[in-house]
DNA sequence: TCTTGAACCTCTAGTCACTAGAGATTGTAG
DNA sequence: CTACAATCTCTAGTGACTAGAGGTTCAAGA
């Protein structure tokens, strides 16, 4: 049995999140001891493990909440857990997208000034400033 | 003289976006109608669109302060604005490294599913469980 | 001129996923 | 036994909006 502070050492993640997660429901109410501090055990640590790594790859709570319940009722089909997955993972190359666009056009704007002053008429401002520069949709 | 609406329409950003970003400071109070409702100019229509566009880009609300601030101050060097724009491209860069990351390890993760259940050692559950399967940081 | 109804006004509160701080209590090392 | 770091709960703040309540104004048609 460990406390919250070296739950936090061990997994990463910052103690008022560790809270904030079993407020949200992400975590089981932890036990407590005599002065009401938490308690965790390997079973708390695998599970915030899980939750850490499922947020490190961009799943919303709501998501991880329904991957832990899918956890919890061992006999439905696994395929809830690979929609979302997949969902997760087609939000992943909509956003890769979308920022390879942004990756070009702000290389072209921070290329083309020149530090002269901006009454010279800034390329950075001009371009932010006229959407008709812009070699792509955004 | 056209209405917050009218705006609206002609730069996609929506009524109360609009009255969010006078408050914040990034548009100049409007001038208001003997019945207190805003009104715009062609001036006011121009730098709600760069302000679109810089939102668009990914430039938070306090980089778009300072970009404004060098418009109206244009004795300034030019140099601010290409850091700030130079700055936003790194953050867009990192941002394009961790998603590709994330994107074949969620490849793996939705493939590796047969979709039979759960109980049958789920392998998105387990691979969100342990990162030991990860082939990369992060 | 009057009426209708869409568009406008201000204000407060909610969103997501935390983060920060106050003020009080508990655990533990020396 | 005493310090003091760590913990507790609670409230409020973050960024960039979005939603809703309840009231007012504008503009077009009768």
């Amino acid at each position: 049995m460990f406390s919250i502070g070296e739950l936090s050492r061990r997994t990463k993640v910052k103690v008022p999140t560790i809270r904030y997660y079993e407020e949200m429901g992400l975590l089981a109410e932890a036990e407590r001891t005599s002065g009401n501090q938490r308690r965790y055990d390997k079973a708390g640590l695998e599970r915030l493990s899980f939750i850490r790594h499922a947020r490190d790859l961009g799943f919303s709570i709501e998501a991880i909440l329904s991957l832990i319940e899918l956890q919890d009722h061992p006999d439905r089909s696994c395929e809830t857990a690979t929609d979302i997955a997949v969902s997760q993972l087609s939000d992943v190359r909509e956003k890769i997208k979308r920022l390879k666009l942004l990756e070009k056009e702000l290389t072209r704007i921070s290329k083309g000034c020149d530090g002269l002053g901006v009454s010279e008429d800034c390329y950075v401002l001009a371009s932010l400033a006229d959407h008709e520069h812009c070699e792509n949709e955004h």
